[in-house]
DNA sequence: CGAATATTTGAGGCCTATCAAAGTGAGTGG
DNA sequence: CCACTCACTTTGATAGGCCTCAAATATTCG
């Protein structure tokens, strides 16, 4: 019995934001769903990856999409714009992710997908992509398990956008992120905060300012501090607390029903 | 040259909010995935349609979820609950949706769905439904692109929710819904609006008072008139102005690549 | 070291929430 | 047919959270 496999990526190398740049760390990889035909096969479709600087855009709004782009090393963002230029970003994507899983099925983004570090990326061509959706089960499982998750997440957001103040949804993303990023513990944790606060606000519908001092008050309040690309909480339960946020809800592997698993644990 | 086959629902009865109570009217089946076979498939799989009062809720959250519920008439929304009190739809449900489409993989669920409106629904059982996804491509398919589109309309309400005024939502809401219902032509258009105002914050991330204050001026400006369960649009030209509104966002079937498609257009 | 980029701080104002109450309309029962 | 109730809409007054504009400080980077 070796427990749950991870749907999210579960390590993060602090300094660098550096894992292992290869298909073999991203979601669909990691999924449960897969046999090891289907691993191989999606392992074969995969380009090499690529490099980006921090803060490219890497695909834009209304561009064609040929590719799927598979996060594998640093932060990502999928963003639109209002009428009046305002930004909202509509996804994190970290080590694992897919940035653009509609282009699967849409020739043409609706959003951009912008770089927030130095990034690494391997695409999948989607023409090959949808040979193995219909050709492999698993595989079709996987990306279908993918894009529900997005569904989940974005559901959170909307929660927090429409109903939290902003003191609670700084907090409730602090905790998003420390949890998508596998942390253990819950005393005195440091992960990595590549964020600027105006990105903060670009994610959580609030002007950068208004971010710096809800932050400050955090700090004020002993649960958090933000210095130096780094984020450390402080206690992490009296941080869900303020956020009121449920740590269940990304760890959806959980949910998954046993029987919705291609490979049993039972043999 | 059929044109483009519809992902989402074109018609929809005005009095009596009642189309077909049958599979044959969810986005499931209409998508342009499915072969016969597959379609004859689901028909067999599917209960026969069950009615519902309005403001009932169907499933609440932390229920455990055997049945996918694919909504044949009525409105229906899917709303989870901050800490506070708050309540944030996440979705709203039309026929042809599917209103918990994370229950094909999650044994439970995280939100309520509640009936807008009398409702009919058509339960698809989790463990027919998995099977159908792992014999037939097309089926699975048809899963993903609805799992996509959800995610797609959920950016657009984070973005409502994160950058536009509460004039905006409201306005960019209504030109959703008017094309969500498949309404054609621009002037003079009426539709059915079973929303309570209290309903429209609730989806919106604002309080019934304000909302109240908000389609009053939208009336002063001539752009639509709400009574009587009814949402009269006077101009939908001059409404998608005011709310930043594209069309082109809800029907996706135009972005879906041919080459996804199962049955080809061209013989 | 200098320029550009982020963060921090302050003052003032608008948008939206909150609280409260009156008006409206549908349904019920006498 | 008319009280009566209940739920929803409408209106008013007030308060507060967040935005806007502006400038000073800190940090990053060439």
């Amino acid at each position: 019995m070796t427990g749950v496999t991870q749907l999210w990526p579960s390590r993060f190398d602090q300094n660098e934001f550096q894992i292992v740049p290869d298909i073999r760390n991203t979601g669909l990889w990691r999924s449960n769903f897969l046999t090891e035909a289907e691993r191989f096969a999606l392992e074969q479709a995969a380009t090499p990856p690529k490099r980006f600087e921090g803060h490219r855009d890497i695909i834009c709004e209304a561009d064609k999409a040929e590719n799927l782009l598979l996060v594998t090393s640093g932060w990502v963002c999928r963003y639109t714009c209002a009428p009046d230029g305002g930004r909202q970003v509509t996804a994190l994507l970290v080590p694992g992710d897919i940035a653009n899983l509609d282009s699967l099925l849409f020739s043409r983004v609706t959003y951009t997908v912008r770089t927030l570090t130095p990034a690494t990326i391997v695409a999948l061509p989607r023409s090959r992509a949808l040979a193995l959706v219909d050709e492999y089960p698993g595989i079709a499982r996987a990306f279908t398990a993918l894009a529900i998750i997005e569904t989940a997440i974005a559901s959170k957001w909307m929660l927090s956008l429409g109903r939290r103040s902003a003191h609670g949804r700084i907090a409730h993303l602090l905790c998003e992120i420390v949890t998508r990023l596998g942390v253990k513990g819950e005393k005195d944790i440091i992960v990595p905060f590549p964020l600027r606060q105006e990105q903060v606000g670009d994610v959580l519908g609030l002007t950068a300012v208004h971010v710096n001092r809800m932050i400050r008050q955090l700090r004020g309040e002993g649960l958090i501090d933000i210095s130096d690309r780094g984020l450390r909480v402080c206690d992490l339960v009296a941080l869900r607390h303020a956020a009121g946020f449920d740590p269940a809800y990304l760890q959806m592997n959980q949910y998954i029903d046993a029987a919705t698993r291609s490979t049993p644990d039972v043999a």
